[in-house]
DNA sequence: CATCTGACGACCG
DNA sequence: GCGGTCGCCAGAT
């Protein structure tokens, strides 16, 4: 299967911004829904520019295990992300696909 | 070819 | 909020 479609996908993620594997799932319509989009994240080759810390479960939850859960939610926070607890604020920072042009609209600057 | 497993999500009790 | 179940697909053994 040509993950590279999901890999593209996840590069045009902004900093500071998540995805759901459902999301990715939908956007991408993907076969099978969450489960392909996991396994696209799965075979991501690591180092390649491929920000696949920022896709995170269902409610902005981190599902990986050790220790890629510590590294993944490392990279979130240094990119500005907030974390309740073990979830990501996803009113915050989840990304729709389509407002990457938007404007920054409200005083979100920094 | 049969079986198991795995970065999921939604539902139900 | 937590744990169990089901659907669903691809790759590995």
């Amino acid at each position: 299967m040509s993950w590279n479609l999901v890999y593209r996908f996840v590069k045009r993620i902004p900093r500071g911004c998540v995805v759901t594997y459902g999301q990715l799932a939908r956007a991408l319509k993907l076969p099978g829904g969450a489960r392909t989009a996991g396994r696209a994240m799965f075979a991501c080759p690591s180092g390649r520019g491929v920000p696949w810390h920022r896709v995170v479960g269902a409610g902005g939850r981190i599902l990986i295990r050790e220790p890629h859960a510590s590294l993944q939610r490392r990279l979130l926070e240094s990119e500005g992300a907030r974390f309740d607890g073990l979830r990501i604020n996803m009113a915050e920072h989840q990304w729709k696909p389509g407002r990457s042009a938007k404007k920054t609209g409200r005083g979100s600057r920094r």
